[in-house]
DNA sequence: TTGAATCATGCAAATGTAGGCAATAAATTG
DNA sequence: CAATTTATTGCCTACATTTGCATGATTCAA
């Protein structure tokens, strides 16, 4: 039998039962277990299926049901968050915005630290709950179904009415010149409101946002007090920002 | 089977009930159970769920109070949520309470359903959030740790605002004779005020409250229109709910 | 606080894997 | 066609992974 032949005998088997052990198409096919395995090897490499131990799964298998939630530049954003969370001490009243780095900063918060926090968006809520000393309390509202925070009239009154030591928020797109600027109108009345509610307000962004803009704009860039990002403070790619009296971390 | 193939299965399963037991996934996979806790280990630190004493829990459902992992209650409450969702119908604004069974009623609520839901819960709202054809509209407040629900004055005050056509609700306990009551304070005022602002008020309970009391009371056994069950409407447990004018389903 | 359930750890048996080697088959080249 | 190179295959050995079990630690609920 000529290997290509059998390669593709392989291939539909793993198709037609989602999976196949070794030693089974070894003994179907009448050959040695070892030729299997680099043909399955192979076609691993070709991305044709998944090789694992004692077998090969179909592609379609894996990928369907697995869901991919992975977060994009989750590294950076840790290390974003872990800075952020030096400036915290007991006692703080905070807000955090939305989205995967506040989301990580939220998660990330030591469980022994004594804090108030504010929150619009409900997966930050949901990983503050799990931290024993941290008071929640959420702005209601609309609730946005891609970025999972509450928008609208409701949640910028009731941001009018309280007032918080720092307030950590994202952006969609920063730039030194046109400041902090989103696609989407009610995020950004939103942001402006939370602003306007912060003693101090600090900036969390990977810095592949930075130089970015877009059509709405949240704040100049001098509302924000502290910018962090992944990078080293000195990195020139801050530059731009220095003269702005930002505080960069 | 492989292993790869044995962990996508516990993932569906997983996803399927939201919740498993080790031992269940176990027994039912015919291998022994330190294999399926080294398994639910190696997801856990991929992030593909969350392992728990016991068991292991969907990411997507996060209702992370430990008790309530037992599948038989669950199934219960699956039972009740789809009775309960033969109510709604395209247009209908609707309040979700917090609890399990809401929870498992939010996550059954069909995609192709035209709705407006209000919650103060954030494991509602969130499964909410998944359903396209959704309004969710959140309300704010003080967030208690062990319920995830918005509570206080300003949560309440924000349901003095608002008035659904119904109201789905859970109770701690209840009795034919004293009512619907509670063990903490803060939810049977927030409790009022859900009652106070719906047309129509929804009990789900699984059977093993009713007959049933604590010690502050939300509201009168009559202060409810329909009350579910995962019995059969017959069933002679519910025998004295029956001369309260309550449509038992 | 106690007892039962669950968990982490180490171990051993079974199974699977990688890489080297040699025999054979196939292809290439002069 | 013959000689040489190259690819494929099976076998071998050392090593890695997986699994179930035993043990003692930990956790949970009553």
């Amino acid at each position: 039998m000529l290997k290509e032949e059998r390669q593709q005998t392989i291939l539909s088997v793993v198709e037609l039962h989602n999976r196949i052990l070794l030693t089974d198409i070894a003994e179907s096919l009448d050959v040695s277990i070892d030729t299997i395995r680099r043909d399955v090897k192979e076609l691993d490499a070709e991305n044709k299926l998944k090789k694992v131990h004692g077998g090969a799964i179909s592609l379609g298998f894996t990928t369907n049901s697995v869901k991919n939630q992975n977060i994009y530049r989750l590294e950076q954003k840790t290390r974003i968050a872990e800075k952020a969370i030096t400036l915290l001490k007991d006692g703080s009243v905070i807000f955090v915005d939305g989205g995967t780095t506040c989301n990580e900063l939220a998660r990330l918060i030591p469980s022994n630290l004594d804090l108030t926090c504010f929150t619009h968006s409900i997966p930050v809520a949901m990983e503050l709950l799990a931290k024993p000393n941290v008071t929640v309390i959420l702005i209601g509202g609309q609730v946005s179904k891609e970025s999972q925070i509450s928008i609208g009239a409701n949640a910028i009154h009731n941001l009018s009415e309280i007032k918080v030591d720092y307030s950590f928020i994202g952006t969609g797109y920063v730039d030194s010149f046109y400041g902090l600027t989103e696609f989407d109108w009610d995020i950004v009345q939103v942001k402006k409101a939370i602003i306007k509610c912060s003693k101090k307000t600090v900036l969390l962004s990977i810095s592949e946002k930075l130089n970015s803009q877009h059509r709405y704009k949240s704040c100049d860039i001098n509302a924000i007090n502290t910018m962090i990002t992944e990078l080293e403070p000195e990195n020139e790619l801050l530059n731009s920002f220095r003269n702005h009296d930002i505080r960069i971390l």
